[in-house]
DNA sequence: TATTATGATAGATAATATCTATCATGCAAT
DNA sequence: ATTGCATGATAGATATTATCTATCATAATA
């Protein structure tokens, strides 16, 4: 067995054609022949069912060809460790982030990140936790940045900052002219939330259940925005977190955003990456500098 | 790169001495020499720091190795995969047992698993379940029966049985001579329980809480066994799977087994694999012959 | 029945992994 | 300082094998 012949086995899987499988190799189509039947010989299986007309896979070839796709990442996957020793500032990145941070976050990161790292280029994808997690499992990401704790062993925490949770209420509303509220404010209110699937939706209810409030049904909102828009039409209050809140607000507008006195409700923001990953330094280091340059309302 | 370039490599790192390293490998010094220095040039970095005295490896070379031994270890589980393809009820079968079954199940069914799967080699491992899980998923173990659920996204469940508890008290205490007893019996009394780390801690914790009983304080035992002992010497009651009851019991015996009335406590025993595993098919059969072969008192 | 598409086979060639023999280096004992 | 020893590197020859071109075999289709 070698890598050749796992490639080319990997080839005919998915061109199901030798002609075409074997240019893709950029070898011809009796060497490709040979090496498979090569392979198939040396494993004792039959793996390709040919045909004049066809080419499938025999249920082991099904099987064989994932663990060959494993084989064959690995080995970029030491190319890329290669890389990435003889230099390691340099290259690809690939940042998974959730909805509820990435607009907010990134605008105040990402030039500074861009000058700070010039040789990296970080490729940004928005997703909720459960998909960025098996994203991250199956090395599609480098590294995340959401809420925590996660709890999954196979990967490594690493905290950014606490960011606290703000009471958005119209301006209209009772508590609207507060410069401050405590949890007991929101006893007995009903919360606008985010639709499930997004891990804020859950921090912002275990803040209500704690405090005495409940979910406003048939209202869940597809994301920060929509919410936003809905508490400005006076649909109800949610809870948004600090990075959300506009920098300036005037008396026109229409929502007013009132801090927590302590002990404020806050989430956990962090950096989450595999364990044993050979870039773990980098990662390290990307926090390091991600933390010098947040603002201070999110370190309290 | 190729495979036996990753295999020099690895030998390099365990023997650390290049002569060693190479006949390992069945090839000359020279040879060894040679590839690995190719892999190095590929890869554009050392991997392995000679010097007349010593071999050592780089951080590199450190890092690398470990991608190189998984690669080899996928390879070989290509092999293994194919050699189940060419008859797949043959061949090693490593299974892991939780110490709380293996010793009451294993005796009701290992005959007979032998001799419906004459080829099939069964190692047995016993561990609790934290470290099963643990070798299930570094491929050190091919299956697992433990109890349900584990919640581990990686493995696939299949239920095997519901296995009531029963209560086990002292010959002399004022339970021994009923027929039957309910949770209502075991509220406010203290239990005997296992020491951390054994699943059935938990579990029986579970329905003391629920029922409104406590653990005794200062009494954890090491096994079934000494729990077992332990109500035979008068030092309190427990519960005992009911796989773990003796078959006959008799007057003189110091414990007696008391079950439950409906709705009975118990525990899910099922059998565990890694996701995709190729073997699944194996493992199902498996879990249909176990499932037919038990007795009925864990069928209610 | 001829045509076409497709994978298999044969034999030659190029690439390369491996071998043996030897060298270069530096530590250790004298 | 000198010699011997252990160790990895190097050179050149050889064996292995991956690959190529040309051709064949097969079956579906017109």
């Amino acid at each position: 067995m070698n890598l050749k012949e796992l490639e080319y086995l990997v080839a005919v899987d998915e061109e199901r054609h030798f002609h075409r499988a074997a240019e893709r190799c950029f070898v011809s189509q009796p060497t490709l022949s040979g090496q498979l039947k090569k392979l198939e010989d040396e494993l004792g299986i039959l793996l390709v069912e040919r045909s004049n007309r066809q080419v499938s896979m025999t249920e082991a070839g099904k099987r064989i060809v994932e663990m060959a796709r494993n084989v064959l990442a690995e080995t970029r996957a030491i190319r890329e460790a290669a890389k990435y020793f003889q230099e390691p500032m340099v290259g690809d990145l690939r940042v998974g982030i959730i909805p509820t941070i990435a607009p907010y976050l990134l605008p105040l990161i990402m030039s500074k990140l861009n000058k700070h790292f010039p040789k990296l280029n970080f490729w940004l994808y928005e997703y909720q936790t459960h998909i960025l997690l098996e994203k991250l499992r199956r090395s599609e990401l480098d590294f995340l940045i959401l809420a925590l704790p996660v709890e999954k062993h196979e990967f490594t925490e690493t905290d950014l900052f606490r960011e606290p949770f703000v009471l958005a209420v119209n301006k209209n509303h009772k508590l609207a002219k507060k410069k401050m509220v405590n949890t007991g404010d929101i006893a007995n209110q009903e919360m606008l939330l985010l639709e499930e699937g997004h891990c804020l939706r859950g921090h912002v209810l275990d803040v209500c259940l704690l405090a005495g409030a409940a979910e406003k049904g048939h209202f869940q909102a597809t994301s920060l925005e929509t919410l936003r828009h809905m508490v400005g039409e006076g649909m109800g209050m949610t809870l948004i977190p600090e990075l959300a809140v506009p920098v300036k607000t005037t008396k026109s507008d229409v929502v007013r955003y009132i801090e927590f006195s302590d002990p404020k409700p806050y989430r956990r923001i962090g950096l989450l990456y595999r364990k044993n990953s050979y870039r773990e330094e980098v990662f390290v280091e990307l926090a390091e500098f991600i933390k010098s340059e947040l603002p201070a309302n999110v370190f309290f």
